[in-house]
RNA sequence: CGCGGGGUGGAGCAGUCUGGAAGCUCGUCGGGCUCAUAACCCGAAGGUCGUAGGUUCAAAUCCUACUCCCGCAA
């Protein structure tokens, strides 16, 4: 059977899109080009820095581009000179017009971090861990005009611990989505790709970019969904309240079973002892086990209790004293 | 030169403004009490106060430079 797919060409930017990239290096097909967001200044500093994919390929010895804005003349003129068979996107950052979707052979082929048609959008990852879902996944997609509404191809379910974060499912997800890629690669050079609709709802709300904002814990909310979040926006943006008039940040928290306390006191200290720190919610009370004041490092709560003495009924969550 | 907080025995903090014997809550070690204990009582060890220089009779504290950590912003 003949090869029908060999020149590839790889569209994304940041960290999630790295191990993708990484398989298709390592795999039989060939890396013509990758696109990636320009550098962009970050840190304390300011200093520019290049986005991880950026530096993976350049490793590789692979040609980068950095197009502000590939629906420009100049970038589709190109994408389309390459002559891709298939163009791979993983998190790019950029709506892919038209002409771009429609450059390859096989059209756009995207790694999308759930199971769609469930979080289209930006940061389904952290969204499935906010929801509380048991389960979510990676799905790969031909891509179209849409949102992430795209046929799909390859589907692979990732089930959700515990005590599962938006960081460590992340990395799961980032590593199945490498595998399921170069599969479905497989399958469409293969002529085995079976392209399935999506239907036109998705059943989730669109999953948003996250935004610092959201990180702020309402105490009113029940202890689970609270816990949900704190996961959820672990390790970024973070979920944080405040505290004598600063920022504190909770990474870690547990929800207390059976305890309903008193919701009417929301967001006060209910019980705390030499080395736990118990604050009340909406519903249930919510347990502190790892936390960071402003501008200090992480902390476990007895560490935090021995130099910030919390009183019982003592409130969180005041911007300013 | 983006804005800001911080580096004080093993941990988390106070003390710095108003220079003048290194402190708090824990932990560790030893002893005691107790049926027992993570509880209680008694005692002990452990710090060149981030680094270097300066001012001063005297610096954790004031001045200068540097360094590391962290929050915001991007």
């Amino acid at each position: 059977m003949p090869e029908m797919i060999q020149n590839v060409v790889f569209m994304g930017t940041p960290d999630f899109a790295v191990g993708t990239l990484q398989a298709l290096i390592r795999s039989r097909y060939e890396v013509k080009a990758v696109f990636c967001q320009p550098d962009r200044p970050k840190g304390r500093g300011k200093a520019l820095a290049m986005p991880p994919v950026k530096e993976e390929a350049l490793k590789a010895g692979i040609p980068v581009y950095q197009p502000a804005k590939i629906r420009e003349e100049e970038w589709l003129a190109r994408v389309e000179a390459l002559q891709p068979d298939v163009i791979v996107v993983v998190a790019f950052g950029q709506l892919l017009p038209e002409r771009i979707l429609n450059a390859a052979k096989y059209g756009c082929v995207n790694v999308h971090a759930s199971l769609l048609p469930k979080y289209r959008g930006a940061a389904p990852i952290q969204w499935a861990v906010i929801n509380g879902e048991q389960v979510s996944g990676v799905t790969t997609m031909r891509m179209d005009a849409g949102l992430d509404t795209g046929d799909m191809i390859l589907k692979e379910e990732v089930p959700l611990e515990k005590n599962e974060t938006g960081g460590s499912l992340f990395e799961k997800l980032s590593a199945v989505g490498a595998g399921l890629l170069i599969r479905t690669l497989d399958e469409i050079s293969r002529g085995t790709a079976v392209y399935e609709p999506q239907p036109k709802e998705s059943p989730t709300p669109y999953a948003s970019m996250l935004t610092k904002k959201q990180g702020e814990i309402s105490w009113k909310q029940p202890a689970e969904r609270i816990e949900c979040l704190i996961r959820g926006l672990n390790p970024w943006p973070s979920a944080y309240t405040y505290y004598r008039g600063k920022m504190l940040k909770l990474w870690e928290v547990q929800c207390l079973p059976g305890e309903p306390g008193n919701p009417k006191e929301a967001g006060k200290a209910f019980r705390v002892t030499k080395d736990s720190l118990e604050i009340q919610t909406g519903s249930g009370i919510l347990s502190v086990k790892e936390l960071q004041p402003e501008g200090k490092k992480r902390m476990k709560v007895d560490d935090f209790l021995r130099g910030y003495p919390v009183e019982p009924g003592e409130a969180f969550g005041k911007r300013k004293d």
